[in-house]
DNA sequence: GATTTATTGGCAGTATATGCCAATAAATCA
DNA sequence: TGATTTATTGGCATATACTGCCAATAAATC
């Protein structure tokens, strides 16, 4: 699906925030509000637009602490894999997880309020028999959080 | 301050659905519209909720590729550190990073459409001067991603 | 240049947001 | 406990926004 000049100015407008109204977004990309909804729901629709996410200040619901944790595992049989990403699935104070290139296998963001609170989570993966090393790397200070993707240059 | 269950369904609620009307949320949370819009207003001015995004397909915007890009440096001087944050924030791939405990110094998240697109960032970096080292880890799959925070266990 | 196709703008009806006020519920204090 | 204060709620009226439909315009195709 082809993104013109209008759809990327809707969604360069929508990452900046997600809750503007579509009379908002239509004024400011120069449309009509009608066209610019069609526009709207056709990004949902097709994909581009996954969802809507309110970004939440992680000091004031008690979660300032920021973990990255690299884990190495035994193996990678199919079933240790399965019984690993369930796991990551199950356990709320991971917020993402990836497969990584390099040393380690997966690399996780973990959130807790503390390093109590951290260290239960630590130890829940202890538990997980295929996991072999457990590396864990504080967020000492965010430097740039959730920035927008960058679009593609667009002539606005 | 102090959140409440009901403000906790609220903001449950918003991480999972950002565009969610005042009057689906009400609803939701046993309220009449006008209360639950306070409640909202007031999670928004106390800071509570930092903002609303939206979440792009990356693909789909063609920067299907993230890479964990972990950074040492020669020195923590003051201007080195400046000088360096003020590069990041400049470049638009890098859309998270945090100083880290552990042997690295910095990780970024960084988005590129494919390997030509990101050794131009990788480009970047190296020219700054404070770096001393640079290693990429790229995401192979994502397993987990931008899970809602976990708003502590709220009887609902 | 004519025809098709895609996109737009306006309109009407419905739904939603917002500010105000009275009523209710909760908390405080005598 | 009972009275008073404080916080929170629900309802109403108005303004704003959403949504589907149709005709008009613009773009693309032949």
């Amino acid at each position: 699906m082809k993104l013109d000049v209008t759809d990327r100015k809707i969604l360069k407008l929508l990452q900046q925030d997600g809750r503007l109204s579509n009379a908002e977004i239509a004024e400011q990309v120069a449309l009509s509000p009608s066209p610019c909804l069609r526009r709207l729901r056709r990004l949902e629709q097709e994909g581009i637009i996954e969802g809507y996410q309110t970004q939440l200040n992680r000091q004031k619901i008690d979660l300032g602490m920021t973990v990255f944790v690299q884990i190495k595992m035994h193996d990678h049989h199919a079933a240790s894999v399965k019984n690993f990403e369930q796991a990551i699935h199950g356990m709320d104070a991971v917020i993402t997880a990836s497969t990584v290139s390099g040393s380690a296998d997966y690399l996780l963001e973990v959130v807790a309020s503390d390093l109590e609170d951290y260290d239960r989570v630590v130890s829940k993966l202890q538990e997980l028999k295929m996991v072999r090393e457990i590396e864990s790397n504080f967020a000492l200070r965010r430097v740039k959080t959730a920035a927008p993707l960058p679009l593609k240059r667009l002539s606005d």
